[in-house]
DNA sequence: TTGAAAGCGTTACCAA
DNA sequence: TTGGTAACGCTTTCAA
């Protein structure tokens, strides 16, 4: 591999006039030019080398997005696609790239520097980091922090690190999730059921006590929790009627094994609200299979709003997914501009309102209103 | 910022011993490392700086996945996301991570060191590439070819750079397409829309001439639609009863725009084929928007076999979009090792039937069979 | 087990 | 407009 030393020096120039012809920066004349070209051409010089240009210049040109669950997982999820999007779209007009940093959960939280934990993170090439969504004792964070990388944390809006420079975005999604409750109740809904990926790093499946759910190491799903909980007393209904159910995955098929067992239940649910689409979709299906009518005899809300949504005709809570990616990623280049940002955002969360969700089956509760 | 040789002073050792306590590697002494992570500690030292690392050691730890369209949109595509997942499967075991490089398309295609044109692809921190299905025209294989990056190339069979170390993997879908139509024809279906997104990188929607079909910029594009040709010649059918459209988008909407225009026409096909299942799905959603029945008046094919596409009952052709990701990401791992790498890989792909087809609408065709 | 020193390939300052 | 040159922060022989 030819250098730019090298071909400096077949050129008759030095390194720095070299440098300047592959930077567009400076003033070279265009004899000089044309013979630094045609020489790296002759040399097969392939650029200057991005890891050493880097280290020069003190900044690498790319931010990292720290996703829970393996990029598999996460891209399955279309919520997380769009907030993708939003970054990306935001990243490629700054002309800076973009790292999937994937952290599986469960991965041995080993500390100190030698423990090479979660190598990725630790030696991740990037001027920041948006951390997207993850676990709140996910080892993610600290390890970022500790690099003192510029950062942006998405959905989590606790800081247990204490690092002062971390910029939040969150989603109102406490309230949307009460009014999705809300909308469930004055339907008539009086027995429903929460579902929700899982409530610890540890994949379990069934019912869990709210005393339980109340500690979801996930804040996201901690708020949406609260939500639906503040909504339900609002209405003035019995939290022993809000059953949480953890499904132990979010997917598609999780949704719909979780529905079998719900809907054999003794005292089946009316309802179910989803804390993603992607369960909502597979409690549809779940219960179709099962010769279940939605909303006829379910209605199913789901969260997020992504397009499977709208597609699907399902209820579900709206959050500015995109916008999010969008704001993340504008707050993170200005952090590492130096300049000032908003320490926390927050974004708007909607219910909308589509065909899943209906009355109760006659007999099965009270009446709407 | 701390730095390592700081670090050192401060601990009393030398930066070779330093170096040694932070990568594990080499013998050190307990008394001696902890006092290097103490002082470390103390000073704030975030760790080895990876560009700096990066640049002495020769590689970067990191493989490109180049993906035509922009992040969002390929994203949107979950065909993409499979892939995605296997190539980061492989990637995550062997400690590699990934950097995405989104290409979008029409970019003006500029060469020459000194013209900036592909700034993301031209300075990308990677120590290989995965091309992932672009159009022929497109300047990003060149670009990277320029770096002499290690590459594999997806989905794309000719090589215009003629860079004899690009390895390529390819599904054999040609012969898979030709299943979907030979599957159409012996259903009874005489007139059939083949639906594709674009045909050149020019956004256009309606019906497109075969002359203009058969030099689709995108190869896979081409292979798929001379797979249902032939099968459609073999099956003693005219080519005239078998309409190429333009959708102008992979996306949902498109395929749903699309669907109102062809249901609508003077000659209404009977069937269509997609070359996704994004498509597939947009043309069924549209379909039953005008009341009509899906298979009973108008059969779709979608193509990918996404999760999707089980979840909805769509008839597709299955590829292996997972295993292709990590043949790929296999591939250029063995090449970043100096090991031999099979210049050509053909992975399988087979048609699987599902709800979405059927026969014609009685008195639209000739009976099955 | 530890240390000295030689770069890795650039960029950017300052002077000519 | 061009050139000299000093870093950037680290890893890795090789010798002690």
């Amino acid at each position: 591999m030819a250098t730019l030393r090298e071909v400096a020096a077949a050129a008759g120039v030095s390194t720095a006039t070299a440098s300047n012809v592959f930077n567009g920066t400076g003033r070279v004349s265009d004899a000089v030019r044309a013979r630094v070209v045609e020489t790296a051409a002759a040399l097969g010089y392939a650029g200057p080398n991005p890891a050493a240009a880097s280290l020069r210049r003190g900044r690498v040109g790319i931010i990292g997005v720290v996703l829970a669950e393996g990029l598999g997982y996460a891209l399955g999820d279309p919520a997380a696609g769009a907030f993708l999007a939003g970054v990306a779209e935001v990243g490629d007009a700054a002309d800076v790239g973009l790292t999937l940093l994937p952290v599986p959960p469960g991965r041995p939280d080993r500390t100190g520097p030698t423990a090479r934990g979660l190598p990725t993170l630790e030696r991740a090439i990037v001027d920041g980091a948006i951390v997207y969504s993850i676990e709140e004792d996910s080892p993610a964070l600290p390890t970022l922090v500790a690099r003192r990388l510029p950062l942006v944390a998405v959905d989590s809006p606790r800081d247990a690190t204490e690092a002062p420079w971390v910029a939040r975005v969150l989603v109102r999604d406490r309230d949307a999730a009460a009014d999705a409750a809300t909308h469930l109740a004055a339907l008539g809904h009086r027995r429903v059921a929460v579902v929700v990926d899982r409530l610890t790093s540890a994949a379990r499946t069934g019912r869990a006590p709210w005393s339980q759910a109340r500690q979801a190491t996930s804040s996201v799903i901690r708020e949406r929790l609260a939500g639906y909980a503040d909504a339900w007393r609002r209405a003035g209904l019995p939290l022993s009627a809000l059953e949480v159910h953890e499904a132990g995955a979010n997917s598609v098929e999780a949704g719909q094994q979780l529905a079998r067992d719900l809907v054999t239940a003794r005292a089946p649910v009316t309802a179910v609200a989803c804390v993603s689409d992607v369960l909502a979709l597979g409690m549809t299906q779940g219960a179709r299979e099962l010769g279940l009518g939605v909303p006829r005899d379910l209605s199913v809300v789901g969260f997020d709003d992504s397009p499977l949504a709208a597609q699907v005709g399902l209820t579900s809570v709206a959050q500015p997914l995109r916008e999010k990616g969008e704001t993340a990623a504008r707050a993170l280049l200005a952090a590492l501009a130096g300049q000032p940002v908003e320490a926390r955002t927050e974004l708007p969360a909607t219910l909308v309102v589509r065909g899943s969700t209906g009355p109760p089956a006659q007999g099965e509760a009270a009446r709407p209103r």
